[in-house]
DNA sequence: CCAAGGCTGATTCGGAGTTTGTCAAAGAAA
DNA sequence: TTTCTTTGACAAACTCCGAATCAGCCTTGG
């Protein structure tokens, strides 16, 4: 969990940091708006509305032109006004000092957790350098370029890379891809192996493993 | 916006009623835990602590049982123990009384734009270029032009285009257009596939992925 | 060490079954 | 009544499956 810290008084920033590290947190400290703006992305931002540079609320608007990680501001103003302004620009929460340090850790997991339920909502398409699936979607792209899979190819596709370089067995291929059940033995399978392997211009790509099953590695 | 106001001060309920109205909001109020806990669905919960019949946090926790409803806890101890554990059981924000009124009010929009973001409920038109599509005033405009759609046509059309690209499955379709309960297979929804196909007068916008189901994509 | 046989995987091809598109007309709703 | 929705039949297109065949690897036996 990487928290982005923006406090330009050294005391308070210094005990800060030492107390988040103490939690587990990776805290990346800058003293100024600009090097707010400038940072690498972090889980959930700090922000002091007392800033040398530039006012608080102005790096809350710029932050959030360009990305939705919480922010929660910080600051020794108690007026309403200021927590109304503050919290309607984008900001997720708004702590007073001085603060309780356990409270503080409890609002950044409240943020977070539910921040990261809207990460969560959707699973994102599998990316395995040119050859990217999104499942929601079902489109295979391969160096951007789509490719003209039937059902069951996608559908094998998406089994063999949810677990890239992992052999699977012939069996669990067909329990999953096919219906639960199949019985005997049967070239189905190898015939589908086949037209994947043609459309993906990469034979290479999907190994037979002898006597076992398949492995799907992207070689770049 | 629907909130569920757990308050057993009858005079502090009166007026945060009175209050959340003004703003717009849709108020169910109850007085007890117990009421709180089988209140119809809302968008977000305002909670106090102090009830009569439970225990404020046990409420909290007995909701996020079953949902991820937003909940703000309201409060007269403003003990930082208790804000603490508040927020660890999953509440998301913690506003102790006396409290500013425009304040909670900020703090409840602070709230549900993040969870709404976990919904990806889109309030607002829908945008895919040169058709807009707005399920509020019941209207779809194709290069600003409005489509004369049927009623099962429109909301067909809203349920593809609120995720496009994306490929829903008939049985899905047919759930969440028509009623949830949808026997045999039917012609029903080729032919309203094919109609909203020939409105929209760019009948590959809408593609089958045979076996599968509908993709609604607007082609630049 | 070599060769033959058997086993496993690769490839091709056509029939069969399923799914979708179209249409017209009956039934339901406004 | 008029419009919308649903339904069924039919045609067309698409996949899939399984058989047949070929090729490569491993084993077995001399």
């Amino acid at each position: 969990m990487k928290v982005l810290l923006v406090e330009d008084d050294p005391s308070i920033a210094a005990s800060l940091v030492e107390g988040l590290q103490a939690n587990g947190f990776t805290v990346t400290h800058v003293s100024t708006g600009a090097g707010a703006l400038s940072a690498p992305a972090v889980d959930v931002v700090l922000l002091d509305i007392g800033l040398p540079d530039m006012d608080g609320f102005d790096v809350c608007r710029q932050i959030r032109k360009s990305s939705m990680v919480p922010i929660i501001l910080l600051t020794a103003r108690s007026e309403e006004l200021d927590r109304v302004v503050g919290l309607e620009l984008g900001a997720d929460d708004y702590v007073t000092k001085p603060f309780g340090f356990r409270e503080l850790v409890a609002r950044i997991r409240a943020v977070t957790r539910r921040a990261s339920m809207a990460d969560s909502v959707v699973s994102g398409p599998i990316d395995l350098g040119s050859l990217s699936i999104d499942e929601r979607t079902r489109r295979a792209l391969l160096d951007g370029e789509e490719l003209q899979l039937t059902t069951k190819e996608f559908d094998l596709l998406v089994y063999l890379a949810a677990e890239p370089g992992v052999v699977h067995r012939r069996t669990d291929i067909l329990e999953h891809v096919w219906d639960v059940n199949w019985y005997g033995p049967t070239k189905t399978l190898d015939a589908h192996i086949a037209a994947l392997r043609k459309k993906l211009g990469n034979p290479e790509w999907i190994q037979a493993v002898r006597g076992v099953g398949f492995r799907l590695e992207v070689q770049s």
